[in-house]
DNA sequence: AATATATACCTATTGGTTCAAGGTATGTAC
DNA sequence: GTACATACCTTGAACCAATAGGTATATATT
């Protein structure tokens, strides 16, 4: 019944992250300043963004963790698995979708 | 103090709801059509997120209302306020950042 | 004449995402 | 030894949008 789909944009967050991981491993606190980097500062998506996402993605088998002690503290480096670099076409076209949408009804005939 | 901020990325359908407008008035149901053709599907708003954007944006001064009568039954034109062409355009940059945001970080070094 | 469909307005409730804030712990710089 | 950066994490609230419902009139169908 009460069965609400996602918001049109969501996943976004998903999306930037799962790009980033698809260039290199990295690991949760390094996203954070990797993707506000990327995005050119447009996009900062905190910890308490970037946490919950990594571990639901690895409960779904879209990423795998590996632990890593660096300079005595532990790093726990994430990287795609097939599902996840599955994952990240669907959404990335998804995304292409909606944003050519947005581009479209902004360009049409509102130049005039 | 638990003040949040927006999340990133909304404020689209007001974004396309004041484009829409931009070019000529319109009445709500007319608008749902509107939008789901302009971004070619992309984007379906339904009624039940364009009559509350509607009604905030009115309340903000940012549009005003007309009541016509058209064969018997009444709608409501809304068009743009100076206030709302200054809020459409704040909305179009802020929709270009998070947009160059995000193209930026899927060409990044990805295409390797 | 009755029923269904399209127009046209509206609101309330849910539900999912994101945000801010905090909480722990180790290493390094002053 | 105090402060800051690194590195992990979770909880709570806030917010937006999606579904679903609710009213009413006109038109098309049977």
């Amino acid at each position: 019944m009460g069965q609400t789909n996602p918001p049109f944009m969501s996943g976004v967050p998903e999306l930037l992250l799962l790009q980033q991981l698809a260039q290199r491993e990295m690991y949760g606190y390094e996203l954070v300043r990797s993707i506000r980097l990327v995005t050119g500062e447009a996009i900062s998506l905190g910890e308490g963004v970037i946490y919950p996402v990594l571990h639901s993605l690895e409960r779904n088998g879209a990423l795998k963790a590996k632990r890593k002690a660096v300079a005595g503290r532990t790093r726990v480096y994430y990287s795609l698995t097939a599902k996840g670099r599955k994952r990240l076409q669907r959404l990335q076209s998804e995304w292409q979708r909606i944003q050519s949408g947005i581009t479209a009804a902004l360009e049409s005939p509102g130049h005039a």
